[in-house]
DNA sequence: CTAGGTGCAAACTGTTTGCAACCCT
DNA sequence: AGGGTTGCAAACAGTTTGCACCTAG
């Protein structure tokens, strides 16, 4: 699938929702589309406001993706910085996790399809309906290992 | 083991550290001792407020978890619910994750070795030296379930 | 025209810090 | 006595909200 799909599918589960467009929103949109991994408010603000874009006050960020979130067409990630970042959700695409640099901050993604497998066997058992899960593995990335 | 230990162990590791005994990280080293999963700096200093305790203030509460993080002593856990948790670390304790109701909030800890094999296999082929990792299963528990 | 979208600034909330008082050792 | 420990209040940082203006339909 190419990178247009997401904001195609967003823009459209948004007008079926019965909201209009707006530059804001297509501008957030556009923005995760293009990136591959979590992202937070503030990251989402500065790149908007850089570069030859119109820019998106940080109210309507939040907004935004607050808006997104419900719709399930963004995740939040917590990987442990105090700051929840924002992801798109691909359906079809495979589940993704992630790897955090406890020294630089860095976030990376990763996919396991044996980590997935666990956690559909634990969902079964577990006294809880679970619809989502989020795994972060901490530790040093090679960057900061090697100095 | 019996819950005294780990008080013993934290009150141990502080001292060996160069630091002196105080009121205020003994109420918080002894409440988290009897809980049994992660409860925030709020909760805590809530907890300590009430009660018969003297109280402990806001900034201590904050100070007192730095420190035991540092030590290892106590972890933190990230709950998605925009505050950060901690408990205990217990050594030689089996190492649990935990199970978030989106709906009240209720956090509840739970383990699977399978999903530890997963993670430690996984652990050798990721381009991170991991040290620690963090499982969440976010959904409605039972109470939230049956209305 | 009109309800939703957006920007701005103020309000909130969890967390951190500066500083003076306190108390173990 | 002296340095770690604590409380208080102010400072911070990320997030949310109130309100007036703008804009898509």
């Amino acid at each position: 699938m190419n990178t247009g799909t997401w904001v195609d599918r967003a823009e459209a589960t948004l007008v079926a929702s019965g909201r209009r467009r707006g530059g804001a929103r297509r501008e957030v949109l556009e923005l995760l589309d293009g990136e591959r991994c979590a992202l937070t408010a503030l990251e989402i603000e500065e790149a908007l406001r850089g570069g030859k874009r119109r820019g998106v006050s940080r109210a309507s960020v939040y907004r935004i993706l607050d808006e997104l979130e419900q719709l399930r067409l963004v995740q939040r990630v917590e990987t442990g910085q105090s700051m929840i970042r924002y992801e798109r959700v691909c359906r079809g695409e495979e589940h993704h996790h992630h790897l955090v640099c406890d020294t630089c901050g860095l976030v990376t993604p990763f996919t396991d399809p044996g980590l997935e497998q666990a956690i559909t066997r634990l969902s079964r058992v577990v006294p809880l309906a679970v619809s989502e899960h989020e795994i972060v593995l901490h530790g040093a990335c090679r960057d900061c290992r090697d100095p």
